[in-house]
DNA sequence: GTCAATTATTTCAAGCTTGAAGTTTTATAA
DNA sequence: TTATAAAACTTCAAGCTTGAAATAATTGAC
């Protein structure tokens, strides 16, 4: 999938795209990845948890997450099992619907997560320090648009 | 890494940007993913590897291969390993040196992926369809040139 | 009210991924 | 030569990921 178009043809100017789409956005994942192991021992799947979950102090359900993620449902378990054992996010049962739990952030875990946040936020910067901010704002509504067309078909 | 940014300021844009640029590969990858795997029962990461071995009949080292597909060096011998197994590409070892080992496809292997990549296409094809060919060869210029400030720089 | 379907979540096996440590082979320097 | 370093690869533990199957609780049809 990284590789260049095997033929030519009608397409093909697709499937460059979709290359270079996917070589850019694994080369700045695995070096965000990288930075956030070695300055603040964690992953970039705990870091994505614990950012969905900042923004929303009330708490989000487990099935919420992993929609919202873009990842399965037992992936989900699997990460917050690991913030709770940190001692950063909390699984509260809900009295309404017993099926249910109310995944929030700890006062611990909110501080760390804006601690790494603020820094994260300076690396991408960095990492995409080619693109003007003009740019970024063109490139950003390109990428909505084309989504639209097949995503959540059914 | 999914979410919205948490701050308002410079860079925001580009924290904008990369979270776009996640969602949307994030959501292409996981459809190619379960296509391929309902459709040709293989994964992501063997296409990947046959498609980097298809354009080179004489076939690649793995230390070539993991450097080409972006990944580590443990994770090629695993994917390779089971193509092996499934008798899609063999290892030879070299005569010249002992340590390292050509990796191509079988002929079997080059036609089960002529015929996937094929199919491949057609779904990027599709899954991008919202962007013009004239927008793709713009966009994939763009990409092309914000990774060069940082990449590789050791 | 009862039972079937639905919903929310967890569990599990298989595979992907990294980074570190280990093995074997080759290259280099004294 | 003969250490010593470097290179190519494999192995391993830990964690991520999916999809399928299992559990438990709720909802809906009757």
């Amino acid at each position: 999938m990284v590789a260049g178009p095997t033929s030519t043809g009608p397409g093909k100017e697709r499937l460059r795209l979709w290359i270079r789409l996917l070589r850019a956005s694994r080369t700045i994942e695995a070096e965000l990845r990288e930075r956030l192991k070695k300055e603040f021992d964690t992953t970039l799947p705990r870091f994505d948890v614990m950012a969905a979950l900042y923004r929303v102090p009330e708490g989000m359900l487990m099935s919420d997450l992993s929609r919202f993620l873009l990842v399965s449902n037992g992936n989900v378990t699997g990460i917050v099992d690991r913030l709770v054992s940190e001692g950063l996010v909390t699984r509260a049962r809900r009295n309404g619907d017993r099926r249910t739990s109310m995944v929030r952030l700890t006062e611990e875990g909110s501080k760390a997560f804006a601690k790494i946040a603020a820094v994260h936020e300076g690396w991408v910067g960095e990492l995409l320090g080619g693109v003007s901010e003009e740019e970024a704002k063109r490139l950003t509504g390109m990428l909505k648009s084309f989504r639209s067309n097949w995503e959540g078909r059914e």
